[in-house]
DNA sequence: TATAATGTCTCTAGTAGCTATAGCTTCAAG
DNA sequence: CTTGAAGCTATAGCTACTAGAGACATTATA
């Protein structure tokens, strides 16, 4: 049995938010101590394991919600959790492309050399919208 | 003068987002038609514009204040504008970062072939970080 | 000029995914 | 038995908006 400290440590999931995942149904209420503080058995930990990697690949709750329900079945097909990572992918892809653009962007812009506002690049480009190389 | 419709149609930004930057004092609050609606001159357009932009390069409105200030110096020196910009541009990169690492882990799970859960490399990967390539 | 349609007002609450604080109780070590 | 760390609940705060309710203003058409 861990304390909910054992169980952070081990997971690398802060205290607070383990309460907070219980209170999102995302784990179960777990057993009390006889002074009703939480007790995880093995199951606990391991379930918490696979949201923390879940939330590090950047799956939103919602997700991870579906994945752990699919984890529990084994037997069932898995085209759903296909579905949701290839889902997530894209949308991770789309985020790198939109984020490159912003990139080029404000490489461009802080390449100004100007010693004051009225010239500077970065205020310019900002102030107006033309001097933009790109559409964002 | 314009509206807050017509504000929102010019600039692109939604309308409780204007009332919303009002609120935060990024923009001050205009002169009111007899009637108690918004009136806005050029000034406030162009203000707005350059929020918008600044949101749309991804600055944080704590950022935004600051780079507003200073276009409102031009005599200034520009330093700030350069740093604000540059240190926006390092966290942009580091995010640019940490999305590949999850696109290249998300394509490998996501070539898993399995028919079902039991032997889908989606749901081993997440139940166990072991199997990661990657630390992420 | 009357009325209908659209626009705008304020206020409150909700979104995601936590994080922080206050004031209290329990546990483990010495 | 005491002390200090760890845990409890409940509430509020974070970013940057967005949605909704219910009332009032403005504009276009009949």
């Amino acid at each position: 049995m861990f304390s909910i400290g054992q169980l952070s440590k081990r997971t690398g999931v802060k205290i607070p938010t383990i309460r907070y995942y219980e209170q999102m149904g995302l784990i179960d209420a777990p057993e009390r101590s006889e002074g009703n503080q939480r007790r995880y058995t093995k199951d606990g930990l391991e379930r918490l394991s696979f949201i923390r990697h879940s939330r590090d690949l950047g799956f939103s709750v919602e997700d991870i919600r579906g994945l752990l329900d699919l984890s529990q079945h084994p037997e069932k097909p898995c085209q759903d959790a296909h579905s949701i990572a290839a889902t997530h992918l894209k949308d991770v892809q789309t985020r790198i492309a939109k984020l490159r653009r912003l990139e080029r962007e404000l490489k461009r812009i802080t390449q100004c050399e100007a010693d004051n506002v009225a010239d500077c690049a970065v205020i310019e480009t900002l102030a107006d919208h033309g001097l933009c190389e790109t559409e964002h």
